[in-house]
DNA sequence: CATGAATGAGCCTTCATTCAT
DNA sequence: CATGAATGAAGGCTCATTCAT
């Protein structure tokens, strides 16, 4: 009985510990986030990390496999093919679910970020994010360009193609804060989503069949 | 001439403390760069820092503008309007001039970096980034896009062509370590960023010419 | 029982960084004392004052605390009235006691060079000093000092014999390097303090009591 | 010629590092004061202490040896008999001029600071302090006291006479901090001053009275 | 299992001093 | 004679980590 308390009591410590990292590491980055303040977060002692993860980089690392789980519990349809017939309507889906998930805001919205982070300083625990993030969505964007390209298309033009869309999308996470400041009025929430969703929508479609035309 | 000397010696030192503060700041962030590390790239003394710069804030901000300052002197054409009379020619040379600024790659390139940075974790002196540099570069487009679409877009839709334009270039500096890892094979240096250049042309005027249609 | 060691433990250290920080407070500065110093003494490290202090400032604002306590714990009776009945009688007890405590040397008499200091050269703590420690001796003065002049001595003339009377005391302990250098001869230790406190009272009696015909 | 300009030149410096240098060594202290500081007062090279004085210890016993010319002139007949008959009248002048010189306030004041904080923490420089200063004065004090005491008066009893009439002075200087604390609206300035010097007098000759017919 | 106390390395900054001119 | 630039030795403080319980 005491094991199983106890065992549940660390479980939910563990948790704690992984969102208030995700959140710490997410906005002040993997060095200047402090265990402190992580633990003061979550509510443990300063040597819990410790006990739990080993050390602040293997807290880190388990941050991004707890983040990749979560993610793919809440979104689980985004690297997936939708019953959509046409790629046109696969590439309007696409398109505003990950938007939607790259501007989702909340306290509990740190994984974005994070990934965002690994992108301009890569830590030792980049291939996680890249084989188990990127790498289907990447897939997911390269079968519809494939489709929507034609058959003849190239391998290269394919890739052109997929970073073209991927771009747009990312484009309004990475830079949020200058978008912010250069266009003040600018909020990216609710039906503005939307409104940017069908405008890289169309903008890409105009983009990928005058492509596929050329070749 | 003993006066020249001595100004010499002190603008050298000045000189190499930026540049090697700039590639530490790039390398690390700014939190986590170290003005050791700066000194000792620089060939100076710990204290020479705060005596040429104040501390260490001061010449963080003293790098953006000094990197500003060597930017202009390598693209002095970026944020200008060039001599082509089509639009189109214009946008076709400012996207490869960006590119090619976002990816040439040298030691001395850790330009881009900083502000890639700012972008994702911004400091105080993100107001520089924006202003000095966002600005001119945000303009220059918005009046390529504007000549593109007509008289009568709106700004809601200059707006967004002009992101799809800069997103897809930018992409290939921010999300540089991902694309590395996803695709090995694909190096951009010399033809291919002309070939990326060109890619990143056709796909946006084709965007814009379906979006000016639909308004 | 091991709660209580533990417990013990800590306050071992406290006690001891808080004994060590009031000799080195007393004996540099404020400012001159380096944290170093007290870890030092204290046989403990750096960044102990950090986890039991905070910082440099609030453990020297501890140390003027920690000075009031034992210094109230060693002569309790110094600010409260005692038996006596006459107020000669009363005088002439506050006197030899305050010189007592003046003028006591130990190694752990640091206390009163503490509040020397502050005198001359105040921090920001100095407001403790003057709460906890001088008030109430002042009110204790001015009490026996009124019941000496007679009730129609104005307050300016009451503020005027305290203050000659502190200062035939406290002078032996804020100059006493410079009496040590012009009286080699003459130590303030034992039946000297004595003899100190006659002198005082008995030329102080006479001054108030002439203060008292004329007013 | 040119050795007369700079000479000229040489002194001005010197004499505006050593008031900058009082200024400065009085507000903070020996070890707290900066010679930067005491340069940018002085409107001088902070290598120009070096050259004039060779390190900063150096220069402070050169300011102690200037403010003691400077109050030499100032006040030349202090710790000099003056022409009244009386012991008494002597008295009183002594005790108002000593009280004027130790309260004056001005930016030049920086004199009696200085030797305020030799008496709490003496320096190497203390025995200039005390032999050319403290000695003259408590020699005058000495000798008014022996003529009011009379002849059969022990040295002792003239030293403890000496100490209670010089305390009382310079306690308002010592613990000025504290006594603005205690009584804010007790401003020690102009007429205020000769009433304490009065209070002090009589006080004092009352005191000297009574021990004059006791021994 | 978990904790509060303690550690040592390293950070930015400041200082008196010296050097080259 | 005098200066601005440069230096190295601290200084206070913070951090991830470990220890004793």
């Amino acid at each position: 009985m005491v094991a199983l308390k106890s065992d549940t009591s660390q479980t939910r410590t563990r948790q704690q510990l992984l969102e208030a990292a995700g959140q710490v590491f997410a906005e002040h980055g993997y060095r200047a986030a402090t265990v402190r303040e992580i633990c003061l977060r979550a509510g443990a002692n300063v040597a819990s990390i410790h006990y739990h993860f080993g050390d602040k980089e293997r807290l880190y690392i388990a941050v991004l496999r707890y983040a990749h789980e979560r993610s793919n519990e809440a979104n689980p349809d985004l690297s997936r093919p939708n019953d959509s017939n046409s790629p046109e309507e696969q590439l309007k889906i696409f398109v505003r679910s990950f938007l939607t998930q790259l501007l989702e805001r909340s306290p509990l919205a740190w994984d974005g970020k994070l990934i965002a982070r690994e992108m301009v300083e890569p830590t030792s625990a980049i291939d996680i994010v890249i084989d188990e993030r990127m790498k289907p969505l990447s897939k997911r964007v390269r079968d519809i360009v494939r489709s929507l390209l034609g058959v003849n298309a190239t391998e290269d033009s394919i890739r052109e193609s997929e970073f073209s869309i991927v771009s747009q999308c990312v484009f309004y996470h990475h830079c949020r804060e200058a978008i912010l400041r250069l266009y003040p009025k600018f909020k990216a929430t609710g039906p503005e989503i939307d409104k940017l969703a069908d405008h890289i929508t169309a903008f890409s479609l105009a983009g990928l069949k005058a492509k596929a035309q050329r070749k």
